[in-house]
DNA sequence: CTGAAAGCGCTTACAG
DNA sequence: CTGAAAGCGCTTACAG
């Protein structure tokens, strides 16, 4: 392994010398770094980041606490974090919190002896601030920064960038009921999870607009994981109920192509007999038959503002506290 | 932060034995242990990890270069992979390559700096090893261990975990043809990717062993990501050109529900027109309508082994070159 | 503008 | 069984 002394022996310098041209904080007599971008060069240089991190008492790695990277929007969201993070010289350690809460609060304590640069939330569970928050402002002692995706941390002290779901949800449901399918049935976690919660309330708000009501059987309360099975159980366990919509808001584009693989099971056709828009916006919604109608979302705006937090955090600006991303209504077969 | 110093001080030992205590690679007298457990438990400590990384000179990171984190079948593999790592205390450190050689190249060339403990290499692209070959060596050289998942790379000396790929493909392609959907098209890379050829091997096999040929028409041989919309357009500009099919063999699950969307949009009926089936078994799949049959994978047998692969190699064990993993044909709907 | 020195928090060979 | 000491590879305050 090529070491700082190599270099410097290289350039007939000191180690330091080399330091301070490679951090260039410095200043350096311009021969002297010429002659020490050489040695680095010639040598095939590359910091040794242990060193680097156990000196400065912070490292340059970014810990995803994620979820389930199998979701969809989540591995679109990692794949785009990572690069944003990369042109900023960060690497990203993910950890999939398969929506263990155990799990995140051992990561959370962990944190500081990992000496991470910043540490991204992005879950869709409710997180129980009354055990999370000690940690999290111990993190902050550390200049460690924390960042919540998805949901809005922000009134915690957590800097946050997440969707306007209840927004989003009212959109949805709106266009549905103008176009005359109702009733609407609401498919998704309604509290078991924070996001759900928003989407939930946006379903309300959109029937009450119209002067209805989220009666008990219109309300799909499936509280397990976001992916298609579950969309399918909730819609086949609906419809043996005996429930009749028009209409299906799935909190996700898994719930929706589930609840759809079960409508076609059952002979209904979509649009015609019941429509029904996802959340999401992930791939495969486009090339489902019918193609699914959805709510976008925005993994790479997220990857931005992520960035620009830690960013502000390591230049020592002021943080932005909160950012709102809008989802567009995607119009395709479904609805 | 709490350090090594802190927990010797409360528990009235030298820092040396506290490491020692930690380390349990040597003896420490039964009551000392406890009072130094007692302190460890007290004051909630975790070792400096960069500390530890620098004086061992290895890390407990594991970098994994995958093609496409949005791929659902690289997701899930990512997700068991993690697990698997965790299980023997090591982390996940994600880079996504986007297919590209140059950040593979230089990611290679950053992991002795990084102090790996090991380098996770699963990509579908064909890898030049003529550049990548010393690289590796490198690695090698300072004791960090390189796996190659997807593609066999056991012949130049990279333990490898793959699936049966040609097999896996001739049966695909033998169970279209026995049940009357011939002539079968092969839709995906045939040589622009190393897991592509050997699925493109498999085909022309099972063609050959029912005294078939792959001529040109049938071989949609798409260049581009393995993808949903690919697999749209190929089937598209296929049938526009005239080309009479009964049965597709998509290399991924993604290329097949792209073809089943515009065989659907052309008005084909599948799989009483055109049966086709996939590879990967992705979760989609099984709610897509019709219920899309593929060729399964093991994500889970994948995470399995590079965690055997990376504990040998940790306890100076002699480390398995290859495994080959089995492919399942699993039949819905599609074929 | 540059060098010598101290120290980040660990681990382990060396003594005892 | 345990402690004192050296050193992993860096960075930066301190001198000059």
């Amino acid at each position: 392994m090529v070491t700082l002394h190599d270099v410097a022996a290289r350039a007939g310098v000191s180690p330091a010398t080399v330091s301070r041209v490679l951090r260039g904080q410095t200043v350096v007599a311009p021969a002297t770094r010429a002659r020490v971008m050489e040695a680095v060069e010639g040598l095939g240089y590359h910091p040794n980041i242990m060193a680097q991190g156990l000196r400065l008492g912070r490292g340059n790695q970014v810990a995803l606490l994620i979820s389930d990277i199998e979701q969809a929007v989540y591995a679109s969201l990692t794949k785009h974090l990572q690069e944003a993070l990369q042109s900023i010289g960060l690497e990203l350690l993910l950890f999939n919190l398969d929506h263990n809460a155990d799990r995140l609060k051992g990561l959370l304590e962990r944190a500081p002896s990992l000496r991470l640069a910043g540490v991204v939330i992005a879950s869709s569970d409710p997180l129980d601030l009354k055990v999370l928050k000690p940690l999290i402002d111990q993190l902050a002692a550390q200049e460690i920064q924390v960042v919540a995706v998805g949901q809005n941390l922000s009134r915690h002290g957590i800097p946050s960038v997440f969707h306007d779901d209840a927004a989003a949800a009212r959109t949805a449901v709106a266009f549905l009921l103008q176009r005359g399918y109702g009733p609407v049935a609401y498919l998704g976690r309604t509290s078991q999870s924070a996001i759900g919660r928003e989407r939930f309330k946006g379903y309300r708000q959109a029937l009450a607009d119209a002067g209805l009501e989220a009666t008990d059987d219109l309300v799909w309360s499936w509280e397990s994981r976001y992916r298609y099975q579950a969309g399918y159980e909730a819609f086949m366990t609906a419809i043996g109920r005996g429930v009749t919509v028009r209409g299906v808001l799935g909190a996700s584009d898994e719930l929706a192509i589930g609840a759809m693989a079960a409508a076609a099971d059952r002979g209904f056709h979509i649009p015609k007999d019941i429509a029904i828009i996802g959340f999401g916006g992930i791939e495969v919604g486009e090339h489902a038959r019918p193609a699914l109608s959805t709510m976008s979302s925005d993994p790479r705006g997220v990857g931005a503002h992520v960035r620009e937090v830690l960013l502000a955090a390591r230049e020592g600006r002021k943080v932005p506290m909160r950012l709102t991303l809008d989802r567009q209504l995607v119009i395709r077969q479904s609805a």
